[in-house]
RNA sequence: GCCCGCUUAGCUCAGUGGUAGAGCACUCGCUUCACACGCGAGGGGUCAGUAGUUCGAAUCUACUAGCGGGCACCA
């Protein structure tokens, strides 16, 4: 058997992907058994022209976990794949390449334009699904969705209908978010609110009859063209007399009324608000109280209307700004300007200053079905966040103060809005053109250009991915799904829609759970953004690191924001060749031997030392991942993994188990030994498959006896792969705290002598003879059953065990728990003042732990008060120190 | 303005009422027959500060400071 030294990552995951895939691992038919316990994940849909970044290999790691763990479980386990079609970002990637062939996605007209961007989608669209597979995530590619796909578009177009019918969709004029570069309507969700340095102009409005003006303060002088009252707080008293008066609006010479209303804020500027309904949200709100005029005076390119008079006509809306300022320091009418820091609204995507405008639009009411999302909340607590903190608290206040939301878009790449037009402007909301037809009687008919919002269909993900509204086989196993991995960025967007719709539609909570992830930062705490140039790309620390390595790193982020730090890949990249290493020995002494996991149960109690532990630990190390993972607590699952491989068993198991294995005698004990080996590391590979799936596939391939009788009985019939075997359990009855204190013992009394060895710069290759005096015959049983082992890996000339120590005066000592001694006789290398220091600094430290705890057993509240098990324990640990000075005490007048 | 989180070893982070933990970095010693991406032994922290609750606080409460996040906003 060849092994190399070092694990090559790259050399291990080229082919098990696609066998995996192509085995049908990854879906969920491969489980055979009837009565499985269903588990389900949809994936977050990436956008269909994204590319992976941290964030999704973060995501996809948890969300790979869990899939895999629970598959071997036994649960007939879906995680189900997709795309989103992601309207903006595709119809901009798409004119993009249109603009270098000189040509506008008008000059194409929609039809042929939207061609176009499935041309695109087929041919470069979806990267990301290629890169998924690398990452090894284990999703069931035959169930790939995408929104933009016949089957979902008819989701989308019934449950429009159905919301329609229901009044809880409309059709309405009201101010919106415009972005003028997109050219499209966006919800609130979609606009950024960003910190700006500007200024307020103070701008005098007189008034009609009399020489009195009344002063507004404004950030967007421009809007002035188009106000249409100026407002005041009725209980101002510098205004008192001014209400009801009317202003003369300078520039437009138009006759404007002031008017009283609560909203205004008597502290702030003025005190005096000029209104216009047509370009700001408190303002059409105080129009639609006062029955106020709306002039539109900026279009839909940010430029000015006629309506904003001949002088700013076709002005861009800051040189009209310009303009309108000039003109009232002309006129005398500019009070002042002042420097002033105020938030703009912003496009998300493309962050242009927002417009707002009127608009007909599209809307969703949202009361009723935030009512569903807030009841589902209060009833059954569901979805569960985790961590629950701060996130429920997030969600359920968002929906609180929900308004509604804004759903066509003036896109062509999208789900076209089912609504059509008959010629006398009645509106048709219809399944199909067809459906329509025959509502309205007639074939004239025209549909909305507009399409919806992508979140639209992604609010519907979770059941239009299953099939509903058909009742499939899928919709009943896989719906509810059992938990949402995310990041906390899209809560709103698109967690809170899916609780609402699944709620409103299937009826029921789209998914029990909601693990949102933390967020890599860079390594100066900064986010990761295309823009700032400052991501780390997965791909390139696959290639570097391997992914198994990324992907246990990942994992252990959990659900707290870290920064990104190479030197812990690098040292999970060392924890995969650690287990390749340790394979490595345990294949090379396998001859002869193979896995049985029956070596692991029957006849435990006639083990030697080390086996027994080694068992023990190894089922607790099961039952903690397992609870673990059941409580999303990820970073606590790999840290008791990786403790228990790199410590438990291969600092201290295969070391013991050397002495057994490496015989050069075929006996029927060194079988067993070997095949105890080989048994454990195919236990902890299983345990380790889920975060490092590569690298355990690879060895487990290569393990003898690894074949298709270790399957899941669910898995039955499959080609054998470890993807498909048993999770390891924890069998109570194998969890041995005596073993477990027993070789605790013995690693303490290995960890003393090497300590006396270290600081005695005894060389390494010398051997030297241990003493040990244990008049506890407990202890003395332990340590006398395992002088071999000890010897061997101390490296010692001899071990002798008698229930009292007496050694030679020139010998560094140590004291163990139970008021054991040990001593490694130094003839002539020994410094006693040396020695003599190394044990008073030690009797140091338990002086002063015994005296604390004296104190504390002295304080009679504390007896009183304290659990009498603490009390206990805190007695015992003292009569242990006790036992140790008393010996000390008599080391160190030996030496005097 | 409202809400929330974080502050633990030089660095990145766990721990969440009962003797301070990991990885990396650091010091010393090792070509010990799986692994130098390794082995062994060490050093290093009044757990941001103050005040409380408690027999006992890194952990609970309040306040303070610094950093970060979310929501709503004032024209």
């Amino acid at each position: 058997m060849d092994i190399p030294k070092t694990y090559d990552p790259k050399q291990a995951e080229q082919h098990h992907y696609a066998r995996w895939e192509q085995q049908g691992y990854f879906a969920p038919e491969i489980n055979q058994d009837p009565n499985a316990p269903a588990f389900s994940i949809v994936i977050p849909p990436p956008n269909v022209t994204g590319s992976l970044h941290m964030g999704h290999a973060l995501q996809h790691t948890m969300m790979d976990v869990l899939t895999r763990y629970k598959r071997m479980c036994g649960y007939r386990t879906l995680w189900l794949p997709g795309m989103d079609h992601a309207g903006i970002s595709t119809q901009l990637m798409v004119s993009r390449e249109l603009k270098k062939e000189g040509l506008t996605r008008h000059d194409l007209g929609r039809e042929k334009f939207v061609e176009r961007v499935w041309k695109w989608k087929h041919e470069s669209g979806g990267w990301i699904t290629k890169q998924m597979r690398r990452e090894g995530a284990s999703v069931d590619w035959s169930r790939e969705r995408f929104t933009m796909a016949e089957s979902l578009s008819r989701v989308v177009r019934e449950v429009f209908v159905r919301l329609y019918d229901d009044g809880l969709i409309y059709r309405g004029k009201r101010i919106v978010n415009w972005c003028p570069n997109d050219q499209t309507v966006l919800s609130d969700l979609e606009v950024q609110k960003d910190p700006q340095q500007g200024k307020l102009y103070y701008l005098q409005y007189p008034a009609k009859n009399s020489t009195a003006r009344i002063t507004v303060a404004t950030t967007r002088p421009e809007t002035m063209l188009g106000d249409t009252a100026v407002a005041v707080n009725p209980n101002d008293g510098r205004y008192r007399d001014l209400a009801g008066a009317t202003l003369l609006l300078p520039l437009t010479g138009r006759e404007i009324p002031v008017i009283a209303d609560e909203f205004v804020d008597p502290e702030f500027g003025t005190g005096a608000v000029k209104v216009t309904p047509a370009h700001d949200p408190n303002d059409y709100d105080m129009g639609v109280r006062h029955d106020l005029p709306r002039i539109v005076v900026i279009d839909q390119h940010a430029k000015m209307t006629e309506d904003a008079g001949a002088d700013f006509a076709g002005l861009d809306r800051y040189k009209a700004r310009a303009k309108v300022v000039e003109t009232f320091e002309e006129l005398g009418l500019l009070e002042k300007v002042v420097d002033y820091e105020f938030s703009i609204s912003k496009c998300e995507r493309c962050k242009t200053v927002i417009e707002p405008l009127i608009s007909t639009q599209w809307f969703c009411r949202m009361d009723q079905l935030r009512d569903l999302a807030l009841e589902l909340m209060a009833r059954d607590k569901k979805p569960q966040f985790v961590p629950e903190v701060p996130y429920e608290k997030v969600y359920t206040n968002w929906l609180e103060n929900l308004r509604d939301w804004t759903i066509s878009r003036q896109l062509w790449w999208g789900h076209q809005i089912p609504a059509w037009y008959t010629k006398d402007g009645d509106v048709i909301v219809a399944r199909s053109e067809a459906e329509a037809r025959k509502k309205a009687g007639t074939d004239e008919l025209t549909q909305d250009p507009d399409v919806l919002d992508t979140w639209f269909s992604s609010a519907l993900w979770p059941f239009s991915t299953l099939g509903w509204p058909d009742e499939t086989n899928d919709l009943k196993t896989f719906y509810p799904t059992s938990v949402l991995v995310t990041g906390r960025d899209i809560i709103f967007l698109w967690v809170s829609r899916m609780v609402m719709m699944g709620m409103k539609f299937p009826g029921r909570e789209p998914f029990a759970d909601v693990f949102i992830t933390g967020t890599i930062l860079d390594k100066h705490g900064q986010r990761m953004s295309k823009t700032k140039m400052n991501g780390v790309d997965p791909l390139e620390v696959f290639d570097k690191y391997g992914v198994d390595a990324t992907r246990i790193m990942l994992a252990s982020v959990g659900s707290t924001d870290v920064r990104w730090n190479e030197k812990q890949v690098e040292s999970y990249r060392n924890f995969a060749n650690k287990i390749w290493n340790a394979a490595r020995f345990c294949l090379m002494n396998s001859e002869g031997a193979s896995v049985d996991p029956a070596a692991l149960k029957a006849g435990v109690s006639e083990l030697a030392l080390h086996d027994r532990w080694i068992i023990s630990r190894l089922h607790k190390t099961a039952r903690d991942v397992r609870n673990a993972l059941a409580g999303y607590q990820f970073h606590e699952a790999v840290q008791t993994l990786y403790h228990f491989f790199w410590d438990d068993f291969c600092d201290w198991y295969i070391e013991l188990t050397k002495a057994d294995v490496i015989g050069e005698e075929p006996t029927l004990q060194r079988k067993a030994a070997r095949s105890r080996l080989l048994t454990v590391l195919e236990q902890a590979l299983r345990l380790l498959h889920p975060f490092m799936p590569y690298i355990t596939e690879e060895l487990w391939q290569r393990l003898p006896g690894a074949d298709a009788s270790l399957l899941h009985q669910a898995y039955k019939g499959a080609a054998p792969t470890i993807m498909l075997t048993d999770y390891p359990e924890c069998a109570t009855e194998l969890i041995d705290e005596r073993a477990e204190w027993e070789m605790q013992t013995v690693i303490d009394l290995i960890s003393r002598v090497r300590n006396i060895r270290s600081e005695m710069n005894i060389k390494p290759g010398e051997r030297v003879p241990v003493l040990v005096g244990a008049a506890d015959e407990r202890l003395r049983a332990v340590f006398a059953g395992n002088t071999d082992q000890i010897a061997r890996i101390v490296r010692a000339s001899e071990v002798s065990v008698s229930n009292q120590l007496s050694a030679p005066r020139a010998s560094a000592r140590a004291v163990l728990a139970g008021g054991a001694e040990l001593a490694v006789p130094l003839e002539g290398l020994i410094d006693f003042d040396q020695e003599r220091e190394r044990l008073r600094r030690e009797q140091d430290k338990l002086n002063a732990e015994a005296s604390r705890l004296d104190a504390q057993l002295a304080n009679p509240q504390f007896v009183k008060r304290a659990p009498a098990e603490k009390v206990n324990e805190l007695r015992e640990r003292l009569v242990d120190i006790a036992q140790r000075t008393a010996a000390l005490a008599q080391t160190l007048e030996a030496l005097q």
